[in-house]
DNA sequence: AAAATAACTAAACGAACGTTTAGATAAAAT
DNA sequence: ATTTTATCTAAACGTTCGTTTAGTTATTTT
């Protein structure tokens, strides 16, 4: 019938994600998203919609990708020290990829946390209270818990992982190992 | 010789300040200060330059209202307790005005960590080694601590006041206190 | 080869941003 | 009371924002 598209949608997917990762959703302008995903703006909106809906594409596209860590996480058998090698795991994915972006779900809720955009809210506390209840049945796997103990543990653990976030955006790779060591020492 | 201001400049500085606290700095426009502080564009231009040098003097006027609990916290001699009481006067100051705004400086130390602007960042990196080097000075105190171990500790707490800074924004008293108990438990 | 149609380029859209300016207002000094 | 001068109002400035639209290009099908 006619033409085709001349790019991968999951490739420049891929790059609005990282430009977002990087700079957050509003500092983030069309104009460098056109250049960092190499097509016009009219093809971003004819294969994406908005800005916004792009936002929530490049959202989907990275919890896809730590989708991985999360199964793991999930699947492992050894209760705190899985949690723990997950921290180990989401910093040593961010230097080996050589940027320090920190993670994009924290920084989307730190950049959302007083907006009024409640389906991008929604969509954080969705997955920040997936994350507390792997949390949950991790801690659950020391029998010598109450239950009292594990929830201050787990919300302990959520918010040590926004101390992190903020960390692998500024910290060196050393300071945010201490950092978890010392978050880990009294669990 | 002529017309008196119809306002006082700290007055309006202070509501510009809350302003920015709670939305960040890029979140707040022109004309959301005008309405706030309760003067026209040109009577904040006149007064204060410009939107960037207003946010300055905010920063600055936040520091100086800190700078109590930042007396106390030195003037302290328990060590590590009057860290934590620091921690615990933070977030009692905020609850108490009824707002959940977290730290202005930590705030703006997220939202600029990735920017260009460099006068804004150096001004945090100063506040923020400012305030490790009181925590180290507070965990000398305790003379069976090594060196090594005091600058690890330092830079927990220090992160770990971003985990509260994130948690004031958004989490119950009740689930912030756990935190901080749980953040001193192990040091 | 011609027709059809989707992908592209590039220009323009209205709205909101931070900032400036011209003119009206009001209070202090003569 | 008049002059002087700083404060205020309100409109407009030039940019940039996200978004749309008209017109051109290229590829597939008939």
């Amino acid at each position: 019938m006619a033409r085709k598209k001349g790019y991968n949608e999951t490739e420049v997917l891929e790059k609005a994600m990282h430009l977002f990762w990087g700079n957050g959703y509003e500092a983030t302008s069309m104009q460098m998203l056109e250049k960092e995903m190499g097509i016009n703006k009219f093809s971003i909106y004819s294969s994406f919609g908005n800005k916004h809906s792009l936002f929530l594409e490049s959202l989907k596209h990275y919890k896809l990708n730590v989708s991985n860590t999360l199964e793991t996480l999930k699947s492992g058998t050894n209760g705190v020290s899985d949690i723990k090698q997950f921290f180990y795991d989401s910093i040593n994915s961010n230097f080996k990829q050589g940027h320090q972006k920190g993670c994009l779900v924290t920084n989307t809720y730190n950049e959302f946390s007083k907006s009024e955009d409640h389906l991008i809210k929604e969509q954080m506390s969705i997955f920040m209270d997936n994350l507390k209840h792997i949390f949950i049945e991790k801690l659950k796997m020391d029998t010598s818990k109450n239950d009292s103990t594990i929830l201050k543990q787990a919300n302990y653990l959520l918010l040590a992982k926004h101390g992190l976030a903020a960390a692998s955006r500024v910290n060196t790779k050393e300071e945010i190992e201490d950092y978890i060591e010392m978050t880990f020492n009294n669990i």
